[in-house]
DNA sequence: GTGATATTCAACCATCCGGTTGACGATAGC
DNA sequence: GCTATCGTCAACCGGATGGTTGAATATCAC
């Protein structure tokens, strides 16, 4: 019961993390662009990218010498639909909730 | 731009806090039993208690010598939110949660 | 009061995480 | 070919994280 929510929510959990997807939200961005505005290394800001990638948050291309990086928001809708559980759902209506994650969720992100 | 957010998504990273708010959706539950089905000592259980209820997840209420942990979903809401300003997600699968919302719910829940 | 149960505290440990720096491999421009 | 730019790699560092154990605190049952 983990890995692609584990990655998806601790990728979320860094500030850094969340303030690069915004920024990718406008547009995309060269790797360089989009440490500019943080005061920290290049380096750090490419592991943060490579966090990002690795939890599918993001896509990574290469063309020339630039590395673009992408938003990808599917990748953020099995958390989204996996906390929308709680809340949007009284106890009475639990089996039915599991019924829908069972639609909607693969086996291992419940 | 942080700690809210932060504290949210960091305790949602961890698997064994997931479960701990899963089994917390069926219905309120002292420490021991929370501990009970995980292969861990009752201690770490606590600690991860200790987590959930900091970033507002649960809230804890300790009467006698039990102390009652009780899920807090609204808490989840502004991570939510946050997630939802991303999310163009699949429209066929937004269309399934509504016809769930709206089979399992009353209209004035909705 | 004694003893069992419920929970936390404190110290400790291994590992992970977010950051640094400096060297490096590729590609672009001239 | 030379040089500047783009990005990653590797080694390192301090602090957080997730777990352990054993002692301590509080309450309940008798």
């Amino acid at each position: 019961m983990s890995t692609a929510l584990d990655a998806i929510f601790s990728a979320l959990a860094d500030p850094t993390r969340r303030a690069i997807l915004t920024m990718l939200l406008e547009d995309d961005m060269a790797v360089t662009d989009v440490a500019e505005p943080f005061a920290m290394s290049l380096a750090a800001i490419s592991k943060h990218l490579a966090i990002l990638a690795g939890s599918g948050l993001i896509a990574q291309e290469k063309r020339g010498r630039v590395k673009w990086c992408k938003l990808e928001p599917d990748a953020m809708r099995a958390a989204s639909v996996w906390m929308r559980g709680f809340g949007q759902f009284d106890p009475l209506d639990l089996d039915a909730f599991e019924r829908f994650l069972a639609a909607e969720l693969p086996d291992e992100d419940r």
